[in-house]
DNA sequence: AATGAAAATGAAAATCAATATCATTTTACC
DNA sequence: GGTAAAATGATATTGATTTTCATTTTCATT
């Protein structure tokens, strides 16, 4: 099912910009990923996306969720242990993750203080500063009430 | 060649406590490691320790690593686009890194104000902090010198 | 609608880092 | 020295991702 969201048009405008066809494939993967939950792997999305399309293959997955990432639409994080995930961007604004050791639950967060501060220890040393990934670890409040057997980790 | 340093006593604590046995192999292997450069890929270490021990394995190094790892001798760093690399801990301070996307360099920072307000975000959402990774990604000041083809980037 | 060139696809093979298997060798202890 | 457990090295395996390549699809042009 077509919608006529703007990401799909990110997605046009940049194909339209580098002479590349549109594709009913990948814009059916790309309707799959907007839908799903954030933080898909490319398996997750290739399950997802084979039940609109049987026929489709992994590298078309990962050609697809490429050309995402180049048009700005996704981003692709790698937390420890886990294989990468892609985040939705478009329309998202920056934030890092803070990450349960226990659970694997995920927030994101974001404090502008932090945000400034690191730009400036950046500059500080003489870089241009570009971006920055921050990965926030520890226990969240559900796990803290259950305790645990590994509570002392 | 031994070392009578702390690292190796760290090392030789930590198999004694789980009964396991000292090995003349390892011992190179972590005598290597802490000669190195710091922030090794595991075959970079591999390639240095076939100097000394011309019929080591992959294996051996990597279960090696292992091993440092768990007795806080080295932590493991995944940065983009890169394999694992392996960085020095013991008697180490904690640090962030910032990493210069033209030339690779990479610079080891540090920040208190940065940190206090790292842990302070974590515990505003209920978190019990246990550590946290930040990455500074940027141009450093010889590369923005130099300037360059892709210097918009 | 038919054509043709470029792009996209899917299946399968290749790659690459990392891990597991297993027969052989070392170590620690008697 | 003998022995059981641990460590080793060679090799196979895994798992995620990329590449290859023959086939199909897209799209501008007839």
């Amino acid at each position: 099912m077509k919608t006529g969201n703007t990401e799909t048009e990110v997605l046009q405008k940049f194909l339209a910009d580098r002479r590349l066809n549109r594709s009913r494939v990948r814009e059916e993967i790309l309707d799959v990923f907007l839908r799903a939950e954030r933080h898909l792997t490319a398996d997750q999305l290739y399950q997802l996306a084979r039940r609109r399309l049987p026929s489709v293959g992994y590298a078309t997955v990962y050609r697809s969720l490429k050309i995402f990432c180049d048009c700005g639409l996704c981003r692709p994080i790698k937390l420890e242990n886990e294989p990468v995930r892609y985040e939705h961007l478009y329309r998202h604004d920056h934030h890092d993750h803070l990450v349960c050791t226990r659970c694997g639950r995920l927030v994101e967060v974001f404090d502008p203080t932090l945000e400034q501060l690191q730009e400036k220890l950046g500059r500080k040393h003489g870089f241009q500063m570009e971006r920055h990934r921050l990965e926030l670890y520890g226990i969240c409040p559900e796990c803290r009430k259950k305790g645990g057997p590994d509570d002392r980790n």
